[in-house]
DNA sequence: AAGTGGTCTAGACCACGGC
DNA sequence: CCGTGGTCTAGACCACTTC
């Protein structure tokens, strides 16, 4: 017999699903055996290749670990390496109460490095964004993010100071962010910089630089950001 | 037919390792199109299911790219991000000639701190290995390498001025590099430091800790890093 | 319309792990 | 020994892209 469409879903994303809600709503512990492929398959109404698919698609988010002649269990915690999370989503999960201090928004067209760094035309209507960001009661960073104002209007009237601008976009522009590329470096305070951040001038700065791009390859957003070295190190996984 | 043993090797590796040959063999170029997986098929004289199988393990690895209804293509050049390379194999690829200068390189037993980067006891004996990093005649870095004195002894007497040490590692040791953890901040120069890097006195550097993974999990090396900021930024891709 | 990848079946044998 | 994941078959229909 051919197969059912049930919902649109196909089997695999279906077994997947259920898996997951178990992982998330925390019944399946790490280390916990899952189900076994001949399980899944009877419990899922499908063939032993379909569960498998599934599974090996867990395993390649890295949820569940397989072990031939063992079975499958669910992965251990997962330290979140290389994960672009925002300012906000970085502090909370550490105690420290976070907030920013809007410096300075306004639309600029006199910048064509950072033009060129968003992929638009030279002389591009930019949003500036200059924010204070604070952890407890201590300057931690400055950062400068750069928008298109064309495609990014709106932006200027939202909650800047109340929202995460990761949230505003993935909320009120619907787009979604997959991935962004980091130049990291090392500089030094000036007056400017050193006033804001509490900091002696001179002091060692950690500089990000980053291009975010959309799922559909374009580049969203340029920050750049100056963050205070005795507050902040940078965590990266590389692989061989 | 139940699947006959060709070789001990499975029919989709078979497969993979057939395309990969092209591919490193340069007879397919970024874009080209691959066999479909019915021409695989027949080719290799394997099921659809297996043939889907080898593609689906060169998607994963970023080697093809698959388009529904179109079919499947080299992958455009992969641009390393988040790699593991060695010093000698970040600089040979740009034009510059590199070279090091041997600064120090003895056993110590009195470094705790590093020997809990290696999860080694406190008082374990460790091979410091100091090095000036040059790329044309211009100094770079600073690196310091600790490593396991009694698992690593025989590398006191290797060429470490000339060879690789991934490469003695790697041959010698039989050992495979896996991944590499890295904290990255900024600090400034002192005079020391300065005076190797030929830098003024608090100017910039980039401080990189590693520690260093085998395949089988274990930490090989513990590398301190000062590198000079106007000569090294650190590149990273993060994802959502 | 023809060809492609995406999903799926209902079995099979093999190699490995734990008991 | 039994259950597990790993590999594999010989088909099928669907959704999509390209022409």
């Amino acid at each position: 017999m051919p197969q059912v469409r049930n919902n649109g879903l196909p089997a695999y994303k279906r077994i997947q699903g259920a898996i997951l809600k178990l992982l998330e709503a925390g019944q399946l512990k790490p280390g916990d055996p899952v189900d076994s492929e001949r399980e899944l398959a009877k419990i899922h109404s499908v063939s032993l290749m379909t569960a498998r698919h599934a599974l090996a698609g867990l395993e390649r988010d890295g949820k569940v670990v397989r072990r031939r002649g063992a079975g499958t269990f669910v992965a251990p915690p997962k330290i979140h390496f290389n994960k672009l999370m925002s300012y906000t989503e970085q502090m909370s999960g550490r105690g420290l109460k976070i907030s920013s201090k809007l410096l300075f928004v306004n639309v600029i067209d006199t910048a064509p490095e950072i033009a060129a760094r968003l992929a638009l035309p030279a002389a591009s209507h930019l949003i500036k964004l200059e924010r204070l960001r604070l952890g407890g009661d201590e300057p931690f960073a400055i950062e400068t993010c750069y928008l298109s104002a064309h495609d990014f209007g709106g932006l200027m009237r939202a909650r800047l100071d109340r929202m995460s601008l990761f949230s505003i976009l993935e909320h009120d522009y619907g787009l979604r962010i997959a991935h962004a590329d980091e130049e990291v470096d090392a500089t030094t305070a000036d007056a400017h910089s050193a006033r804001l951040l509490g900091t002696p001038q001179g002091s060692a700065l950690l500089r990000i630089r980053q291009q975010i791009f959309s799922t559909q390859g374009k580049i969203v957003m340029y920050v750049l950001g100056l963050y205070r070295s005795d507050r902040h190190t940078v965590l990266i996984r590389r692989f061989r």
